[in-house]
DNA sequence: GCCAACGTTGGC
DNA sequence: GCCAACGTTGGC
């Protein structure tokens, strides 16, 4: 199983609009970004990912699991888009903000710190593990 | 609201 | 195929 971030701005697409979703899921649609698209073509059922909400809050805020893999993104007619679909499966009860991950040196390679503006990025277990921890999971 | 970083586009 | 111009993203 593989672990996955999925950012996006609360104003566009929001953790309480997946929640919102439940268990039928959502598509992930919109991504216009080769790597992202990529990234979103290696996914299996079952693996997890972040949740992130940017911008004003820039917090890790829920878990999701992907649902469906790569299919043609339903927004577009351009086949070059794909996208998965994810479901929520449970809130981090106390989120994970970006200084708290860059002020922990153990994440210091995270894609989120890297390349802040990869909007669908791979997660190593490691990492994953330590931001479940601060996040009170 | 600004600006740096990055990705994409299009002219050559 | 290179590179300048442009648009977008997202942290600050």
């Amino acid at each position: 199983m593989q672990y996955w971030l999925f950012k996006s701005e609360p104003n566009t697409w929001s953790w309480q609009n997946q929640l919102d979703k439940g268990d039928a899921g959502e598509e992930w649609d919109g991504v216009r970004n080769y790597q992202a698209r990529n990234f979103m073509r290696d996914m299996k059922v079952g693996d997890r990912g972040f949740f992130y909400h940017s911008m004003k809050e820039k917090s890790v805020v829920g878990i999701v699991e992907v649902m469906a893999e790569a299919h043609p993104d339903s927004t577009t007619d351009d086949t070059r888009w794909e996208c998965v679909d994810i479901k929520a499966v449970k809130a981090v009860p106390a989120p994970v903000s970006l200084d708290q991950i860059k002020a922990d040196p153990r994440l210091a390679d995270m894609v989120l710190v890297k390349n802040s503006r990869l909007s669908v990025q791979p997660v190593t277990a490691e990492e994953w593990a330590i931001v479940c921890q601060l996040g009170g999971l």
